[in-house]
RNA sequence: GGCGACGUGGCCAAGUGGCAAGGCAAGGGUCUGCAAAACCCUGACCACGGGUUCGAAUCCCGUCGUCGCCUCCA
């Protein structure tokens, strides 16, 4: 079987065949660092993270490159309202939207290099671009000929005189077509500026990704992402500059995600219509969002609202429950019903395989894993103990975390005294003197130590039918975070 | 105006020629003192109209609708 890619450059799914047997380099655009991020951006930064973390587990080293665009004219703009300097905000933006990748859990990329970092590299790109005749220099700035590129358009699969017809672009007459774009922009004064060959200036926009490209990949790529919002003219004018440069195809598959959707239109900061990243870990759980993008294609719309957060997080849960250790008292499952469990896990590794081969189908592969979790549980019910479940568990864990999703229960490092209140109090509301001395030599204890004295004395207090009291404990827990549930064979909590 | 994508049960969504995955929600049930969780059961003929085919959600044509790009944008 062959991991299949859709190529927008073809427009068709294609079997994927890196460049070097066993290698992926993969070049996906980031953000421009002018202000919050939002979920389109983090959803960008998740679909790539979920293609590479795939490669990984398809035994593929994966050279992983994102940029951050950190001088632009939006962020000189935004720094002379704030009078802030320039790069000091883009690195402020840099090191949040750093930390968001972290609490996304997003694999660190190998290289993030920054268009600051690149101008000697720009520099010598665009003189190259003169030189071969593909560009040309104007008062300063200098603009890549796109009448010199007989290919112009092949990604974005639109013709020069189309795109003329209907451009609304005020004309610069420094141009000599109206599509030409920017490689070097001059500085007006005040604005942060490299010294060139064609005075003080800034990179334009693309060239950065083309010298990011070229000096941390090579000249050619397997994989070029971003969201399809840059499939003109950014990637469009990328393969230009490129393959002016090198005559090779610059990269092999182009990968482009849809946009997140927010009220019936795409989010975007230019519209307003944004959540930002911080405002959506605030209340929700990070891996809600993966599970969001991860139930559909990557190459569609993503439609945002309150019912699909919800019903994602609802999903990631009933994942969880399949990682719920055996039921209380559990003496074994009978061996065909092992039997089963095996045999499916044994298919749900194949099954997820297929599926994320055909283009990244997520949702399929998620669906695998929601067949998984209810044969472990229905397993658990029949009375499999842990060690009968840890395979199949393993096995959700393994194709979970190939996904990006933690999948384990947090682990709370929870501070005991609110516990221990929570026993002292009680005891004086219980009658019987052994439970009560029970729990107070409980209270010097850890949080889980109390907590499992609660749930001691709260298994006594049932048998001999004290529900108010034990409704009590139960509610109390509640409250401190704590999830009881109680089964035929005992009761069992966990952090909720 | 040009290019493109999409329209599947209440919601999200996979499937792209052979009798429609999965998740959420809803209803019923098992378990249970109650609750929660888990488990079981229940629902769609695939926007609409033509056509091709033995057979179409899946191919073709048309209509309606939604969205994206054509300007900065993940």
């Amino acid at each position: 079987m062959t991991l299949r890619i859709y190529n927008t450059l073809t427009r068709q799914s294609e079997s994927f065949e890196p460049l070097t047997p066993g290698q992926v380099s993969m070049y996906v655009c980031g953000p421009t660092v002018y202000d919050n991020a939002h979920i389109g951006h983090a959803m960008s930064s998740l679909v790539f993270d979920i293609v590479r973390r795939y490669l990984e587990y398809r035994g593929y080293q994966v050279r992983h490159a994102m940029n951050y665009t950190d001088v632009d004219d939006k962020i000189i703009v935004r720094a002379n309202d704030a009078g802030e300097e320039p790069l000091h905000l883009a690195e402020r933006y840099i090191e949040q939207y750093a930390q968001h990748l972290r609490e996304l859990n997003v694999l660190p990329a190998t290289v993030y290099p920054r268009a600051t970092e690149e101008i000697p590299a720009i520099i010598e790109m665009v003189g190259g671009l003169i030189d071969s005749g593909n560009a040309y220099a104007a008062e300063g700035d200098v603009y890549y000929r796109v009448e010199s590129d007989d290919d112009y358009g092949k990604l974005s699969h639109r013709k020069l005189e189309d795109m003329n017809a209907g451009a609304r672009i005020n004309v610069d007459e420094r141009k000599e077509h109206p599509m030409d774009f920017a490689l070097w922009k001059a500085a007006k004064p005040g604005e942060p500026a490299w010294d060139s060959p064609w005075g003080p200036g800034r990179p334009g926009w693309h060239i950065e990704c083309s010298a990011m490209v070229f000096r941390h990949l090579g000249e050619q790529i397997d994989i070029h992402g971003g969201g399809n919002d840059l499939i003109f003219p950014h990637h469009e004018n990328e393969i230009a500059q490129s393959e002016s440069l090198s005559h090779k195809p610059f990269a092999r598959y182009w990968m482009h995600n849809g946009m997140m959707q927010l009220s019936g239109e795409k989010m975007s900061k230019s519209l307003g219509n944004l959540i930002t990243i911080t405002d959506f870990v605030a209340s929700h759980e990070p891996d809600v969002l993966r599970m969001m993008i991860l139930n559909t294609s990557y190459r569609r719309p993503l439609t945002y609202s309150d019912e699909v957060v919800e019903a994602a997080g609802r999903g990631l849960e009933r994942l969880r429950s399949g990682l719920n250790p055996a039921l209380p008292g559990a003496s074994g499952a009978a061996t065909g019903v092992l039997a089963s469990l095996q045999a499916e896990a044994d298919a749900a590794a194949g099954k997820f395989t297929a599926a994320m081969d055909d283009d990244f189908n997520s949702a399929a592969a998620l669906a695998v894993l929601f067949d998984l979790v209810r044969l472990i549980n229905q397993t658990r019910d029949a009375g499999a103990t842990d060690a009968e479940l840890k395979p199949a568990q393993d096995v959700l864990r393994e194709l979970g975390g190939v996904l990006g999703l933690r999948l384990e229960r947090a682990q709370k490092d929870a501070d005991a005294a609110p516990f221990a209140a929570l026993a002292s109090s009680l005891q004086a509301e219980i009658s019987d003197a052994a439970i009560a001395a029970a729990l107070s030599a409980a209270t010097s204890l850890d949080a889980a130590g109390i907590i499992a004295a609660l749930l001691d004395a709260r298994v006594q207090l049932r048998a001999q039918k004290q529900w108010q009291l034990s409704d009590t404990i139960r509610d109390r827990l509640a409250v401190l975070g704590v999830v009881v549930e109680d089964s035929a064979g005992g009761s069992s909590w966990r952090w909720g």
